[in-house]
DNA sequence: CTTTAATAACTGACCAGTCAGTCATCAGCA
DNA sequence: TGCTGATGACTGACTGGTCAGTTATTAAAG
C-alpha cells in the first residue's frame, strides 16, 4: 500500500512542466462536417441492435465486442449502456425486436390465401424467404442455433414466440391440403420441420460458407429445386410443382 | 397418421442397432483412484480433441475456456499445451482428425451399391445420419457453421475436404438415378444441398433447440417423413417400388 | 539416475462495465 | 434576434475480473 501510494504521490505531486505525463488534448482537428455529439435519442437502439446483429451472426456472441458495435452505430461504447443494461440484454433486444414483426406479416399472408392450400404452402415458404431469409433477419436463425445452449431463456422466447408460431402456420397449411386431398398423407407435425429446414440451411449459409463456395449454392436455382421436389413429393397425381 | 407403407422404408439392416436411429450419446468417464500424475502419452490428444469437440459444440468456440475442456478431458491446462499449441491449434485438430474418417466409410458404402442408384441414395442419406448424425460428429457441421467466418482457412479445408467430397457423392448417386430414367429430371447441384439440408438441421436441433423442444422433433418420425417426401420427390412414377 | 508427462501457480493482455467530464440543444429572457 | 443557463445525450479513460498461454516443480517410467 505504502510504495503504491507513493509511486502515485510522485507522479501527481511532480512540477507542472513537461514531463510528458500530462494528457494532452491533442484533439484540435474538429474539420468534420457533422458535430461530434449528434443526439438522436430516438434512432440510437435500432442503430445499435441492428450493429449488434450483424456482428452477433458474423462472429457469435462471445467474440463479438461492444467497442466494435459501438464503432458500427457511430457511436461509443458509453452510449451503448444508456440503452442497454448489458451485452446480455442487448442480446435479448436484437431477437426480440427484431423477428416477431416479420412473423405477423406472414401470419397476414396466411389469411389471404385460406382457400387454396398449394398457393398458400408456396407463399408461406417463398414469402419466409423474402420476408426474412434473404434480408438481414435471415442471420437470426444461424445466431439463435449457435446461442441457444448459452442463452436457455432467450431461446424458450424465440422457440415459443416465433418458431412454434411459424411452424404451425405451415402446418395448418399442409393439413388442409391433406384434409382436401390435394396433397398426400404425411405426419404434418414432422413434415413441416423437414420442409423449413432448406430455407434454414441456405439463409445461414450466407453467414457461413459463402465465401467458400462461391458457385455452389445460387439461391435462386436453389430454391427452384426446392419447390419443385416438395411440390412434387406433396401433391396428389402428377402435377407442375409450385402451383 | 395414416400407416401408409411407402415404397421406401426406413433399412433395418444396419450393423449399429436396431434400426441405427438413436441418438447416441458417448461420455467419458472419469476413472476414480487414478493416480495424480498419469502418464498417458498416446490416448491424450483424442480425449482431448473430444473433451474440445462436445464443449466447442455446446457453446461456441470464444465461450469455451481451456480449463473446462482440459477437465472434462481429466487433466490439467498445462497438458493441453504438451499436445496443442494453441486453443485455435486444438479448434484445426477437431475438426480435421473428427470427420475425415467418417467421410471415408460413406466413399466406400458408395461403392456397395453402385447398381442401385435409389438404393445408394437412401444408404448415403441414412447412413449420414447413422455415422455422423446421431453421434457425436454430429456436432461439426453446427460448429463449423457458427465459426465458418472466424476461421477461414478451417473453413476452407472443411469445405473442400469434408462437405465437397460429400455434396459429389450424393449428386452421383442423383444423376445416375436420373441417366437410368429412375429420376426425374433435376439440377443435381441443387438439389443435393436441399437434400443434405433437413439431414444437418435434425444433427444441429439436438445441440441448440432440443431443450425447449422435447416433443417437436422426433429422429425417427422426423427422418421417415424426410425420405418419404423425398423419394416421392424424387422417383419417376407416383407408387413405384423405389430402393 | 535420467528423462519427460503432468501439474499448478503465475503473468499479462483483453474486455465488460463505470463514471467524471464534454458539448449539443433549447427554453427563457433581453 | 441574440444571449445564457439548464438539461441530458454522449464520450473515453479507467478498473477489476477473466482467461489464454508460460514456467518452475513434481513424480512416473525406464
Amino acid at each position: 500500500m505504502g510504495c503504491r501510494s507513493r509511486a502515485i504521490a510522485l507522479r501527481a505531486d511532480s512540477p507542472a512542466g513537461p514531463t510528458g505525463l500530462e494528457i494532452v488534448e491533442s484533439h484540435t482537428q474538429p474539420q468534420e462536417s457533422r458535430p461530434r455529439f449528434a443526439r438522436r435519442k430516438e434512432a440510437r437502439p435500432q442503430e445499435l441492435t441492428a450493429a449488434a446483429l450483424s456482428l452477433f451472426v458474423e462472429r457469435g456472441f462471445a467474440a463479438t465486442r461492444l467497442d466494435e458495435i459501438a464503432a458500427r452505430a457511430g457511436v461509443s461504447k458509453g452510449t451503448l449502456y444508456l440503452y442497454f443494461d448489458s451485452k446480455e440484454a442487448l442480446f435479448e433486444a436484437v431477437i426480440r425486436e427484431g423477428i416477431v414483426p416479420a412473423l405477423e406479416e406472414g401470419e397476414a399472408l396466411f389469411e389471404r390465401h385460406r382457400d387454396d392450400p398449394a398457393a398458400l404452402l408456396h407463399e408461406l415458404l417463398l414469402g419466409w424467404w423474402q420476408l426474412i431469409g434473404a434480408t438481414d433477419l435471415g442471420g437470426i436463425p444461424k445466431l439463435m442455433m449457435a446461442e441457444a445452449q448459452n442463452f436457455p431463456d432467450v431461446a424458450k422466447f424465440y422457440f415459443d414466440e416465433v418458431m412454434a408460431r411459424g411452424r404451425e402456420l405451415v402446418r395448418k397449411a399442409v393439413q388442409s391440403g391433406v384434409d382436401r386431398g390435394i396433397f398426400r398423407t404425411v405426419n404434418t407435425d414432422q413434415i413441416v420441420n423437414v420442409l423449413m429446414a432448406p430455407l434454414l440451411h441456405l439463409a445461414t449459409w450466407r453467414y457461413s460458407f459463402a465465401c467458400c463456395d462461391p458457385k455452389g449454392m445460387q439461391p435462386q436455382a436453389y430454391l427452384e429445386s426446392y419447390l419443385d421436389l416438395v411440390f412434387n413429393g406433396l401433391l396428389v397425381g402428377r402435377m407442375e410443382a409450385g402451383r
